[in-house]
DNA sequence: CAAATATCAGCCTCACTGAGATAT
DNA sequence: CATATCTCAGTGTGGCTGATATTT
């Protein structure tokens, strides 16, 4: 072998569960790049995404509509609690529930994580056109609702 | 919120490095379930691939073409040379380098996971036509190698 | 000399499991 | 009772770093 160019293996590049991989890994080390100067991580901002877009929740919703496990919900809502960016209070309508509100600052400090991993995604797919963007996001999520 | 549906936030769906993370769990959940009596992994499915079509090649050659970083190369050898699948001998050419080659036992071996693999493909990508499927593919390798 | 290779020891995040306590 | 929630402790992999010895 002589892989100066660093070009990958035919059949791994023909793999489609390959392919997706070595994308998804490109895509994770932009985005933690990117949020390396907020103090948050990518579950960080999951989490504080669904809690602007549903309101106050418990944590088993919460791990429901960010995909992350119960355990590592925990974890999260400690962080951000302790960072100032959410509230954690016992629900009154169900003893067995956390109710996990956003305050202020958790409030801005999504926006700015907005804008920062908005940049990651142009740079992740800076050679797609708007059209082919949404082409390759229509057939991710048909794969990832066919399950 | 009451996320029966187990759908995920509106904000997580259209951001594509989150689209695309989940697509690749849900592709390494199918793969390794596949390989899961084989008694090997992805990596060294990918190690065999690139030996199978290159040839004899030395461990960092093989850790160019498929992505695996050096240190883990060493581990994977040290594991399918354990299992007689590979031969791990010093290059006369370049004192500096191991030649790997894939034994008969190797590429037997290789045929199995080809096949094992090529379900958990189709697993994945059922909800796709054959010619989404390539769309999908010519969209994610332009995207991998826009950088 | 600088650069490449192989190896080792170890780090950190992430995805996940199992079990327990509490409440519905 | 079965089921749901929260928490904790822990596992294993994957991707990666830094250092070292050797060779080109």
């Amino acid at each position: 072998m002589d892989n100066t160019g660093t070009s990958a293996a035919a059949r791994l590049r023909a793999m489609p569960s390959w392919v997706i991989n070595q994308v998804a890994i490109t895509a994770n080390r932009l985005t933690e790049r990117a949020l390396a100067d907020t103090g948050s991580r990518r579950y960080h901002f999951a989490m504080l995404a669904a809690l602007d877009e549903y309101g106050p929740s418990s944590q088993a919703d919460l791990g429901r509509c960010t995909g992350i496990d119960r355990s590592d919900v925990v974890a999260a809502v400690n962080a951000m609690v302790e960072q100032g960016l959410l509230r954690r209070r016992p629900d009154p309508a169900d003893a067995r529930r956390n109710s996990i509100t956003l305050t202020a600052a958790g409030r801005r400090h999504l926006s700015s994580l907005n804008a920062v991993l908005a940049g990651a995604q142009r740079e992740l797919l800076h050679a797609l056109s708007p059209a082919e963007t949404k082409t390759l996001m229509e057939l991710l999520t048909r794969v990832l609702e066919s399950r």
